[in-house]
DNA sequence: CTGTTAGCGCATTCAG
DNA sequence: CTGAATGCGCTAACAG
């Protein structure tokens, strides 16, 4: 291995005079400076980020920390959050969660022990609660994204879920549907919760009474929502929902998956609306959906996260709510409807 | 910050003790091990990887670079890394060079000064050999998965992409197309290259001539290809194609998209078939595709690099190759040929 | 089974 | 503008 020393005597300079150099220090003239830089490249040179680590206590890179790798919604997140913590000079690690606490608390020591200059989370569930806890106990500054705890007051950048669900579910009123079921992520996930609630709230004040038989707990990873949705299709002819509220964007594709295999008419025998986007598709997607500016999540994050590390941030906690843009497509509109915005 | 010594104070031990704690050491009475544990949840006490590394330059860390974090094939890679990390006892970090080789070289910076025990790595094109050279000038074991870099010896794990593509184009000239397209990713990529050949090879080994205007060089990334289907669709009536070789996921989600677009039929005015798997869909997909082990991929790989790294594989470089499985759908199917499998 | 000594590679003092 | 001494937190090598 390669270390400064090696540098410093092949360029007859001091040690420290390198540690100038990489460090780029002005206090240095721009000869030597030249000198070493040449010796640097020469040898191939990166500096040990361990040592260093030891003693500054900085490292340049931020960690973000996301629920699940294969979910489109928080791959964009990365992006962003990628490109904004390039463009200030900080390097992005990416953990997955999972969307499971002891995943997530791994990756939270490793980070501890190796070192970030801040977090940027979605977190997997309210138990992440202890991991939030352990990084302030180490002085590690975080920002929370998408998802927010319970008595944790730090930065967030959440999504707007109530008014987006209301705007969904009031759709879904308009036009003509009474029997509106929600398909949910587990209730332990604030947006979970939220959205349910909003959903709960939005019937009861168009006076629809809430029928518990209509309210699915499922996941928000890509799995099978088979069960929920073979539930909702058993139930007696009146109680039967005539609409389904997918939360997230695996519940609205695998729910439009689910029907066309029943064959289940879209929107004429059962009409959907996603919250979020599955963003793959071959041809036009016919789904309505909320589409959450994913990317802003993770750029506005890392900003965030950034200015506190940087101490520019006030003392009180921020809490940036990102609206949603609500696309109306087929699968919710009556054909004399189509394409109509709303 | 709480260090061994803080641990070593309050269980009346020395620093010595703790570190043999820490570390598993067998040669620690049950006794002495257990009052330590004790102190150390405690004091909530994480040891300094940093102070760690700088000794033993193991870290139990592999990284995985791939090209692009946005692309489902490359999820799934990572998955099946993580799976097979983690079991190993190993952590993962995740570095998303874009298809960009300044970015992943500046990763591979980072993974180098921090410290990584290996890496797992989709490169960014053929100039990656500059960072693999970098990578072994450093020590650090490496495997190469889905795209191979010529002269470098090393373990690989890759998809079969003679066989994989012939058998796609076959499938075409025994439908009946003789005008068939590629739309391709860049040639600096070789998994780019070695489609081309094959799909190049396939043609005249069945007597069809290869016409250059039939073949585009377009993005790997999920980008528009509306110009490379433009031109094709502008060809005159003799050269204008009546199917198109997509060469990766994206490239075909997109071609779909863009035909559905233009209101060209699928597969009556163009066939389309795919290498790898848009995998996001709301419906049934209409796609013919190749679809590799993608989950393998970083499973596998994982798994050489832990065998290089702990001494544990031959000398010899290992070559892996990763059959796709083909499923033939109506993209590429006549109507009387419906459902038919090769 | 446990402790002592030394030093990993670097940046922070403080001198010149 | 440059250099010398010191120690970050931990473990390898040795000693008991």
């Amino acid at each position: 291995m390669v270390t400064i020393y090696d540098i410093a005597k092949k360029a007859n300079v001091s040690a420290m005079t390198v540690s100038r150099v990489i460090n780029k220090s002005e206090k240095i003239s721009e000869e030597t400076r030249k000198k070493v830089e040449t010796v640097i490249k020469e040898l191939n040179y990166i500096p040990n980020n361990s040592a260093r680590n030891l003693i500054t206590k900085k490292t340049k890179i931020l960690s973000l920390m996301i629920t699940d790798i294969g979910n489109p919604f928080f791959t964009s997140v990365a992006r962003g959050a990628e490109d904004k913590a390039m463009q200030m000079g900080y390097q992005l690690l990416l953990c997955n969660s999972d969307e499971n606490f002891e995943k997530e608390s791994k990756y939270m020591d490793m980070l501890i022990s190796t070192g970030s200059d801040g977090v940027l989370i979605a977190p997997a569930n309210d138990n992440s609660k202890k991991n939030m806890k352990k990084l302030t106990k180490h002085g590690i500054p975080f920002v929370l994204i998408d998802r927010n705890i319970p008595d944790i007051d730090c930065d967030q950048v959440l999504s707007d879920n109530e008014a987006t669900t209301r705007r969904l579910i009031e759709h879904l009123i308009k036009q003509g549907h009474q029997k509106i079921a929600i398909i949910n992520g587990p209730l332990v996930v604030s947006t979970a919760r939220e959205r349910q609630q909003s959903y709960i709230d939005t019937l009861k004040i168009h006076g629809i009474s809430v029928n518990n038989h209509l309210i699915k707990e499922s996941q928000f990873r890509d799995s099978d929502v088979t069960n929920s949705i073979q539930e909702l299709l058993n139930l007696p002819e009146q109680e039967r929902p005539t609409a389904i509220f997918a939360t997230n964007n695996f519940i609205g594709m695998n729910t439009m998956k689910i029907l066309y295999k029943h064959n289940i008419k879209v929107p004429e025998e059962m009409a959907v609306v996603s919250y979020d986007v599955p963003n793959y598709t071959e041809n036009e997607s016919i789904l309505t959906v909320a589409e959450q500016q994913a990317y802003n999540f993770g750029y506005i994050g890392i900003q965030l996260l950034i200015e506190r590390i940087e101490g520019a941030a006030p003392e009180k906690a921020r809490k940036i709510v990102l609206p949603s843009e609500i696309h109306l497509r087929t699968s919710s509109l009556h054909q004399r409807d189509k394409g109509r915005k709303s």
